[in-house]
DNA sequence: CGGGAAGCGGAAGGGTCGTTCCACTTGGGC
DNA sequence: GCCCAAGTGGAACGACCCTTCCGCTTCCCG
């Protein structure tokens, strides 16, 4: 999805085709600390290979992880056309983290900085605005607190970033606790006191 | 306090104790990935002088946390005599939590798993010892949900872990902004459904 | 079906890391 | 003050990483 049609031999087509397979499984499973000859070996080419079609490992998981934040951004639209806009809140938080929970490699590229990383930044921001539409009418039914930004999300990836282990299964049953009682504070019923300003966002690049 | 009060010639306890100080600052800053010859350089001594003290890196990590875990034992203590006792609960995770977030390398050291470390996991274990009181004495008064657990502060620290940045002070004030909205949900109050069960602990080994 | 460009694998370059080795220095009991 | 064990610094080792290079293979157009 990152351009790049250009007519490329058939085989050299299937080696790419593998070596981004590879890729997703391995970052997801072990995250993205894994060495390039590895991938390249779970793909069944050479690491030479592997660079002619990526020029750097940042351009190979800049790939993978563009597919994912696609994927994140139909989830957060699906979210915003439910009929209950309360739920529609719940659903989009639950489902980013339950992605992140699910895939090492993701949470860590995602919250990495990508400054130069045009069309990343920029399906970042889509995924962003669509989550804002969500918020917004979230907050015009009364149910979640008034004084929810954006910061918040982050915040909530980077916590729930932090719950990664070894097993899957851990890592998601972590994240949905976390995740229900993030959800419980977001009600606006409470009268709390809003936890002190944030600058995440500036913090992350 | 790890015993080893072995005599040793005084320049050479003079060499020692620049090299933990040294090590603590560094962890404290960078993390846990600096290389050894870093704390050396920075200690003012070589590398052979560091590898005669503590005979790995680990080592080395050990020592710098076992100090930081007692200080975080103390906090809890502290917190275990508060006149209130959820104001008791409150302190000890905001205190824990701040340490966390002002420390990178105590982070990364509390929940990387030691499972030979014999005097780190007795120092935990004394620490989530005194917790646990803290946590019992805040359940009866009725503040604290009764079904919170000892998982639920692994799942704060994990947690809040993630939060860590560059900038200490972002970091401090994310971690503010985390534990304010958990203790929020840890109250009894709300009779929301208690968030699925969880493993933590046998995850962390 | 033949030639040439595109594609390929694996070895090698340059870097960093944790750790070890060894010739040299120094503290402190006699 | 002498002497030697304890202590020391810095070079060197092996393992790993990302990346590049180069001689060989394979596809595909004409």
């Amino acid at each position: 999805m990152a351009g790049e049609t250009t007519q490329l031999r058939v085989d050299a087509r299937q080696n790419r085709d593998r070596i981004v397979a590879s890729a997703r499984e391995t970052f997801a499973a072990d995250g993205l600390d894994v060495s390039m000859t590895e991938i390249a070996r779970r793909a069944g080419v050479g690491v030479a290979t592997l660079y002619r079609r990526f020029p750097t490992k940042d351009a190979l998981v800049r790939e993978v992880f563009a597919e994912q934040l696609e994927a994140c951004t139909g989830e957060v639209r699906r979210a915003a056309e439910d009929p209950d806009p309360w739920r529609g809140f719940c659903r989009a938080v639950e489902k980013l983290c339950e992605m992140q929970a699910r895939d090492r490699g993701f949470s860590a590229a995602f919250l990495t900085a990508f400054p130069e990383a045009v069309p990343v930044d920029e399906l970042r921001a889509v995924a962003e605005e669509a989550f804002a539409g969500v918020v917004a009418r979230a907050k015009a039914t009364g149910r979640l607190r008034p004084d929810f930004t954006t910061d918040d999300l982050t915040l909530v990836l980077m916590a729930n970033n932090g719950l990664a282990t070894d097993s899957v299964e851990t890592s998601v049953a972590a994240s949905r606790r976390l995740v229900a009682y993030f959800l419980q504070a977001f009600q606006a019923r409470d009268p709390l006191p809003p936890p002190v300003r944030l600058g995440l966002r500036d913090a992350l690049g």
